[in-house]
DNA sequence: TTGATTGCAAAGAATTTGCACTGGG
DNA sequence: CCCAGTGCAAATTCTTTGCAATCAA
């Protein structure tokens, strides 16, 4: 289920360096101090992650590939709550969000019920559904998660 | 139910002619011609219409205006998909949102249901609930929706 | 070789901020 | 009268684009 090279050339893209780094990254290559792997980025972090790795690539460069990954299918953006956007590895299946407001530690879940509502939902409304965004926000209960002192979770 | 003078002073915020218009805007004064009302308005759509009615307000009076009417919980602000900001007036109880993806119509919703399993699914996710965001999108049957004809819809 | 890809700088779009002027209470 | 509120322009932030140099096939 990794992306490789093949599905580059698959979408028609030629296999480049910027490229190959920036699906690295989002694949999470690079874990996180605790072992938590973020695997949704804005351009700017995955930017960033390439200047620390010593990698030369522009920031337009970031944003024009994802962009092309975005219309080949292979990442989706998302914008949350703040507008700004981030990217994420189309691996695995549909899935939904929720988000730490203190941390921005983003996970995952599906719940077949709820789509099977959503789709009555827009049924009702006269929609034809085509697709639908759901994220919960709420405080995660991770050990390193920056407001977890001010409440009062010891 | 409706929004007034006095709920702008109870924020703390003087009743200013900017502020009084906007608001009528966002009550949805301005009915569309086939009489569907538009509540989910983006700033540069609310200035505009400020400009239609003759009214020498600024673009960034209309940014400040609605970031103060956020803060003080008179509106809400949503990014949908594009990541554009559109604004809604906090009336009635919370509910989630259903937008055509070819006219841009937005209607709302709510599911006793839906909202409950997200309360599961942030406690079993280890996350204390504050907030969510759900947005269907899909095709309206609206006889003027704009791509109606295209999806052969006579 | 040769068109696709990239870096950099400049352009854009959305939103915020600085500041002197205006107006509500 | 006096400070919150406003208009305008300039500044920010995020993202896209133009163009000459570079690289994959």
């Amino acid at each position: 289920m990794r992306v490789e090279s093949q599905d580059l050339r698959n979408a028609g893209l030629k296999v480049t360096t910027p490229r190959l780094r920036i699906l690295e990254i989002l694949e999470g290559s690079g874990d996180d101090s605790d072992g938590w792997v973020q695997r949704h980025l804005s351009a700017e972090e995955i930017y960033k992650r390439l200047l620390d790795a010593n990698l030369d690539i522009g920031l337009a460069t970031v944003y024009r590939v994802l962009t092309q990954f975005e219309a080949a299918g292979l990442v989706s953006r998302h914008h949350f709550d703040s507008g700004l956007g981030v990217f994420e590895l189309n691996q695995g299946a549909h899935h939904d969000h929720i988000v730490c407001i203190d941390c921005g530690r983003v996970e995952e879940f599906v719940d077949r019920s709820i789509e099977e509502k959503q789709m009555a939902i827009a049924d009702r409304a006269g929609f034809e559904l085509r697709d639908h965004a759901m994220v919960l926000y709420g405080q995660c209960k991770r050990a390193n998660c920056p407001d977890r002192k001010s409440r009062g979770n010891k």
